[in-house]
RNA sequence: GGAGAAUUGGGUGAGUGGCUGAAACCACAUCCCUGCUAAGGAUGCGUAUGGGUAACUGUACCGAGAGUUCGAAUCUCUCAUUCUCCA
């Protein structure tokens, strides 16, 4: 959640912000006024709430000094019906606001730079050089086919379009890759952690996607329970309403789970092959920081991530997501992109993004700075989505007749 | 599945209707003393939010929600979680 107050004070820089995220001015003018009706409703309400209290502990004295109390009772009973109408009054001004405010997308940085969608993004840099082919290199599914790696036939029966079965050697690498990339995590640092695959409502609104949305998420029937979309949820939830201590920070954590994802809106989008699954692996590095010590950090997980794909022997390029790109609880985003020679396209394989306080707002994570609760700056990254590792290996090992190499990191896990 | 007990601030834990936002202890912070692998003393210290430059002050919160009452951590109901016992 965005701060209210400072949009209250700096309407015009926080608009601007706004802008770049593709959130309109009305919007935003409304979520002010939202916000200032809320208060003033709250005002006469803990006005009126006072006075009440201040009666009910006089007529203790009252009682003590046996006094009459009629009169005094029927003021308090006046003053109670004031406080119902009242504090409806407030509730209502408070879910408006929690409507609005709850789906209002965090800002961007100062440094992010202005654009539509991901033809605006900025590339940083490339990393290692594409691999010269001297034969027309396949897309992943021929490769399974050939290879009988991926049953994508065979996924659909046991559930629905877009999940598939990984057999045999796939299958053995997808486990490699999970335990290659939490290694390389812990090394740098990072705290593995083995978490649940459903959280309750509240952390996932911690996170930011809901209520907004709820559309792109597994829900399990009547309980309060959704499959997690990214490890980012649980890892970043841990310390959901909680106050640490300074010394406490950095916290470094990564953790391997299953995603589960609707893909909504996505129909149509990459039908063919491993790339958009409802279910995949993926590695998740999740940091909790202190304001100052967020940016340094956001560079190391950008550059782990990057040196994993190195260590494949994976060439890659580090791209810089443009606002209208962004997304929604993101401050600043990293994608490195994985070339795939069969797609002949660069193509997502992790997402680093900052969310600085917006999470943190949400979920209700803070240290103790001296006296004063800060809320703490929350990162996420993945390191990486491991099924479309898979995917990049299999196109960028493959030989004329199909077999795939293994990389040579990899073997001493297979 | 059934019966009982419990759920209090960062931790332990008191508190059965107003004097309790909550004792005490621990932890933590600052200071003092001491000069050494320690100990002692003083003060401060829940969270959120509103007003105020500030001192300060209003409101809400003692697992969650609802109720009784002028007034609830304390009484009632529902739910959740934990523990013990029985199937």
């Amino acid at each position: 959640m965005i701060d209210l107050k400072y949009l209250q004070k700096n309407f015009d820089e926080a608009s601007a912000k706004l802008v770049k995220k593709g959130v309109d001015e009305a919007t935003l003018e409304n979520l002010k006024e939202l916000f200032a009706t809320l208060k003033s409703a709250n005002a006469t309400l803990e006005e009126a709430k006072a006075e009440q209290n201040r009666m009910s502990k006089l007529f203790g004295e009252y009682m003590r000094e046996k006094k009459d109390v009629t009169e005094l009772k029927a003021q308090v009973d006046a003053k109670k019906e004031e406080i119902v109408g009242l504090q409806a009054v407030a509730r209502e001004a408070q879910e408006a606001l929690e409507h609005v405010a709850l789906a209002m997308p965090n800002f961007p940085d100062d440094s992010v730079p202005m654009g539509a969608d991901e033809e605006d993004n900025i590339e940083l840099k490339k990393v290692l050089e594409p691999r010269k082919f001297d034969f027309e290199p396949k897309e992943h599914w021929a490769l399974a086919e050939v290879n009988g790696w991926i049953e994508f036939e065979r996924g659909v029966k046991l559930a629905k379009s877009r999940f598939a079965v990984l057999r045999g050697e796939a299958a053995r690498m997808e486990r490699a890759l999970i335990n290659f990339f939490l290694d390389v995590n812990r090394e740098k640092g990072f705290e593995e952690v083995c978490v649940p695959f459903i959280n309750n409502g509240a952390m996932l609104q911690g996170t930011g996607q809901l209520p907004k949305f709820e559309d792109d998420l597994f829900k399990i029937d009547d309980e309060d329970l959704y499959l997690i979309p990214t490890a980012e949820v649980p890892l970043t939830n841990l310390y959901n309403d909680e106050i640490l201590t300074q010394k406490e920070l950095p916290i470094l954590l990564t953790g391997y789970t299953p995603c589960f994802r609707k893909e909504a809106g996505s129909a149509g989008r990459d039908t063919r092959g491993m790339i958009r699954q409802h279910q995949f692996d993926k590695v998740e590095m999740v940091a909790i920081t202190t304001p100052e010590q967020s940016e340094e950090i956001f560079k190391m997980m950008v550059e782990n991530a990057s040196d994993i794909l190195t260590q494949l022997g994976l060439p890659h390029r580090v791209v810089e997501l443009c606002g209208g790109d962004l997304g929604f609880s993101a401050a600043t985003t990293i994608d490195l992109e994985v070339w795939l020679p069969g797609q002949d396209k660069y193509r997502e394989i992790s997402s680093i993004s900052n969310t600085r306080d917006f999470q943190a707002r949400r979920a209700k994570i803070r240290y103790k700075d001296g006296k004063k609760n800060v809320l703490v700056n929350t990162l996420n990254g993945s390191a990486l989505a491991v099924g479309r590792t898979l995917v990049a290996i299999m196109e960028n090992y493959q030989n004329e007749d199909g077999t795939i190499e293994i990389p040579e990191v990899l073997k001493k896990y297979m």
